[in-house]
RNA sequence: GGCGCAGUAGUUCAGUCGGUUUAGAAUGCCAGCCUGUCACGCUGGAGGUCGUGGGUUCGAGCCCCAUCUGCGUCGCCA
């Protein structure tokens, strides 16, 4: 049955034990990881954050605690004072495998129900359960070394904004609901009945007004929330390192973001990320990498051939080229020996991107592949000098109507190849920025230009002219920091004139009245002296996901929603008293027909 | 909203062509024994809504339909 402690203090955590403590009294507490009982003696492994250590009773141990330590299992939680000595048989495979505390003393703080899956590194739970019951997944040693990790990258983030003279400052996380963007999480007003506070997306416009207001340096560990479907890589609400300077260019705050990033990667992994790093335009990225995050470990750039299999009989590539499309490939080093079935699966995979189809070709002296009855040999040659082909490599091609498929798909083709071939190398690391995004992008669903960034993005201003005329064509001074493929974190510099933000907001449709509702503070503060200013968020859960090695960002999250946004632990969301919701003059309406109130559902619910 | 994968003992899984016992294995759990274990060992035992609901069939863990849950992904994510 469970004790109270008698007041007893820890003498340290169970890994913090050393071999200059040996002949010590100490006390220790934590948790049982097992017990091993072999009769007249008993082993403990007593865990806690900092790692595990072993207790030991044996004859000379009072009878009274040899029965209490036969009773622990796993998970109990533990009080124990006795004397640390040297072990008679040493575990080389422990930190602590040197010493042993043998028990004088032991309490039996709480006991504990048989947990659902082993505290083990290699628990091997599925994830559903691990979620469930988070608080046991926590204890394993991978997570407490995620989380730790976490604590550390969040400390170095603080000190190094610090001394380049930033100051944190916290935002409001119940703001105004913006038009653009995400999807809004939205919280009622309770006085303004029909009024609705949203969770920021990002601090946005706080910051700017920040500069505005003179703390020329400002930066922010930030929560975010963004209604949107989840993915490996993406949570609800997530947490931005966010930060914005006035009177900085865009040089500037580059310089100082590398070096952040590199200080990162060289205190957490001990690795020199070589400064200042590589730029590619974002044209330049899509057309050597078809991806705005290009992973730069490894080559397999893709290649123009639009005019080559211009003079090609296939007409699928005829039908790409007069549509005003194009035709594409990438080389696969000694993919030569691939199979059909490995080659349809590839199709099959690129079809998710929308991608007509396939079209691949190996330009070895007997030549293998889907176009064969279109080229002759001396096209097969070309092909291959173009795209930097021996005999032994696999060349993949696509084509279409639209360039923009053709580079996406053969980008993610790229990656994929890659991974199925092994040709990323491990223990590489690749950063870069890219630069000069579009201002714009055409949404179809809604027939009009939306901002690629954000509203409040700069134009190039040697693309100024352009606004009027090709507004699509127009660059930003916008910038993204990728490493490995991931994108960390992006920025750009922002319109401080209150004109050219006018302009911007009625490029994208947005109303006089509209503006004036949502954003005439901002339009207001702008009228009362503001300095250029630019900034960059990172996605902190990201950046920690890569640091840690972990291919999920539930991994670096202590309490993770999942796909649906619910919280597997608590039941969150969950529904509210009719009382609640009359206060705060909501009323719900149910899909399909069904008007319940949330008591009416109360009754079917688990 | 679309596509794909998964769901069988507490857990991780196997389960052949739809038919042999009471649906198995490992691990965990429980009990007994055990003085140097650290994946302790030995002996014995308990433990199942085969995700759920229909259907086909003489017969369904297995086939069909629907549905729920989790994961991945497209759309979406300024």
């Amino acid at each position: 049955m469970a004790e109270l402690n008698p007041g007893w203090i820890r003498s340290c955590r169970t890994a913090e034990v050393t071999n200059e403590m040996i002949g010590k009294r100490l006390t220790l507490m934590g948790w049982c990881h097992k017990q091993r009982d072999l009769g007249g003696l008993i082993f403990i492994t007593l865990r806690d954050r900092s790692g595990e250590v072993q207790l030991v009773l044996d004859e000379d141990s009072p009878a009274a605690m040899r029965d209490k330590a036969a009773s622990v299992r796993s998970e109990f939680v533990l009080a124990v004072q006795g004397i640390l000595r040297k072990r008679s048989s040493v575990n080389p495979d422990m930190k602590t495998g040197e010493v042993e505390l043998w028990v004088e003393d032991l309490r039996i703080l709480s006991t504990a129900k048989t947990p659902p899956f082993y505290i083990e590194d290699d628990a091997g739970a599925n994830e559903a359960l691990r979620l469930k019951y988070r608080y046991l997944d926590l204890r394993r040693p991978v997570m407490q070394e995620n989380l730790i990790l976490r604590h550390r990258v969040t400390k170095l983030t603080r000190d190094f904004f610090d001394v380049e003279g930033f100051l944190e400052i916290e935002t409001p996380l119940l703001i105004k609901s913006t038009p653009e963007g995400a999807r809004d999480y939205l919280v009622p007003s309770r006085v303004f009945p029909g009024h609705f506070f949203a969770l920021p997306q990002s601090p946005q416009l706080f910051k700017q007004l920040l500069m505005v207001a003179g703390y020329d340096r400002y930066f922010q560990i930030a929560r975010c929330f963004r209604d949107e479907d989840l993915r490996a890589d993406r949570q609800p609400e997530f947490t931005q390192i966010d930060l914005e300077l006035a009177f900085a260019g865009q040089s500037e705050i580059m310089d100082i973001n590398e070096r952040f990033i590199s200080m990162l990667f060289k205190e957490v992994l001990g690795r020199e990320l070589a400064l200042p790093f590589p730029r590619l335009t974002w044209q330049q990225a899509m057309s050597r990498f078809g991806s705005d995050k290009p992973d730069l470990r490894f080559g397999m750039e893709l290649h123009d051939i639009s005019d080559l299999a211009a003079d090609s009989d296939f007409r699928v590539f005829q039908a790409a080229l007069s549509a005003g499309g194009s035709v594409r490939a990438i080389t696969v080093p000694h993919g030569a020996d691939i199979s059909r079935k490995e080659i349809d699966s590839l199709a099959e995979y690129v079809k998710t991107y929308r991608a007509q189809g396939l079209a691949w070709l190996v330009p070895s002296d007997l030549p293998r592949g889907s176009i064969l009855k279109f080229v002759d040999a001396d096209l097969i040659k070309k092909l291959a000098e173009r795209c930097d082909a021996s005999t032994e490599d696999l060349i993949l091609i696509i084509a279409d109507s639209s360039d923009d498929i053709v580079l996406t798909s053969l980008g993610e083709l790229r990656l994929e190849t890659a991974r199925r071939f092994g040709l990323i190398p491990e223990g590489k690391w690749e950063a870069l920025w890219v630069t000069e995004f579009p201002l714009f992008e055409y949404d179809e669903e809604e027939k009009r230009l939306v901002a690629k960034h954000h509203p409040f993005t700069a134009p190039m201003l040697e693309d100024m002219g352009l606004l009027d005329t090709a507004p699509e064509q127009v660059r930003a001074q916008a910038y993204d920091i990728v490493v490995n493929g991931v994108e960390l974190g992006g920025g750009s510099i922002r319109i401080h004139d209150q004109d050219m933000q006018n302009k911007m907001f009625s490029l994208l449709g947005l109303g006089p009245e509209l503006v004036e509702e949502r954003f005439g503070f901002l339009l207001e503060a702008f009228q009362y002296g503001v300095p250029p200013h630019g900034g960059i968020a990172y996605g902190l859960d990201r950046l920690m996901m890569l640091l840690a090695g972990e291919s999920s960002i539930r991994e670096v999250i202590a309490f993770p929603k999942v796909q649906n946004s619910s919280c597997l632990m608590t039941g969150a969301p969950g529904i509210v008293d009719n009382d609640q919701l009359m206060e705060l003059s909501l009323f719900v309406q149910h899909k399909k027909d069904e008007t319940t109130t949330p008591d009416d559902i109360d009754e079917d619910r688990e």
